[in-house]
DNA sequence: ATCAATGCAAATAATTTGCAAAAAG
DNA sequence: CTTTTTGCAAATTATTTGCATTGAT
């Protein structure tokens, strides 16, 4: 059920490739700005914010300019490869990990903001039958549960706090 | 399950009264200006965004400024009684139904943004068993499904679009 | 009286966009 | 060669804030 402490490094197999694939459909060119912003995003399966995602990318092609990393973004979420997450801050959050896991949900602890993944079948039917029920079919799902932490729960307080 | 349809009114009882008490706890004043806002928070129960909710007070109290506006939502976020909502879109929207519902789900039409609120015993217990086992605990939950409506399936587009 | 709350207008900050130059196909 | 993509810097837009004044307690 639980995936996210499973991961060891970034899990995104061929992701790049299925990019790939998604700019040649849209007859979209493969630039080297291009590549760097999509090697850095399926080189982690951290959630990164856009700004992040620039500092990242320069150091893989220092000409890539925050234009392009915001004229990328779209085109990763519209591929289904990266999903644009709120957590309530002034800024997004992209989640690289919904090619390999389309339905995970996110917890969040309260205090330091780490972040785990899951999944549920037992709630992806749930939620199915629900939507059918209410009239409609079901295209995308988002489940976000704030919690506390052990940590948090043992001692009032987390020591490394996430913070952006 | 399903509560959206039933509602008739906005039934949001006493929440005027719940956060008048809210507002003494924390030594803040009753101003007419507030009095303005809150009464038209729970007046709807439908989802409104910062510019409407001013729009609104100001027809009952035309001195009613933006920036008081931006000022009491947060006390109305904090106090409980009204969520602060996430849809994807550049603006926030707030719904007043947390104080009658505290653990309601949103399903989003694609096409026409529809909204029907929605509660589920068996999805809150799923929720709770899998943050527990996860070593959290549970504070606040945010289920959002994105589909299609009836009418959606049944035309291939909706007439009446809300936006915003 | 005292101190919080207000409106206004200026400030902030993430994201978007126009444009001329550079690069992909 | 043609058309897309880029970087830059300026523009946009929701939200926040400083400050002098007003109003609640």
């Amino acid at each position: 059920m639980r995936y996210g402490a499973m991961v060891s490094g970034a899990g995104h197999n061929g992701a790049k490739e299925k990019f790939m694939v998604f700019l040649a459909r849209k007859h979209l060119r493969v630039t080297a700005q291009r590549q760097a912003i999509v090697d850095t995003v399926f080189s982690t399966d951290q959630h990164f914010t856009a700004e992040q995602l620039l500092d990242w990318s320069r150091q893989r092609d220092p000409s890539v300019s925050r234009a392009t990393v915001y004229r990328t973004l779209p085109l990763l979420t519209e591929s289904g490869l990266v999903r644009e997450m709120d957590f309530g801050k002034d800024h997004k959050f992209y989640d690289p990990n919904y090619a390999a896991h389309p339905n995970h949900n996110h917890i969040i602890c309260q205090d330091c903001e780490r972040i785990v993944e899951f999944e549920s079948d037992k709630i992806e039917q749930l939620e199915g039958e629900i939507t059918r029920r209410l009239g409609f079919s079901l295209q995308t799902q988002r489940l976000q549960i704030t919690g506390r932490c052990e940590e948090l729960k043992l001692r009032g307080a987390c020591q490394r706090k996430r913070g952006g």
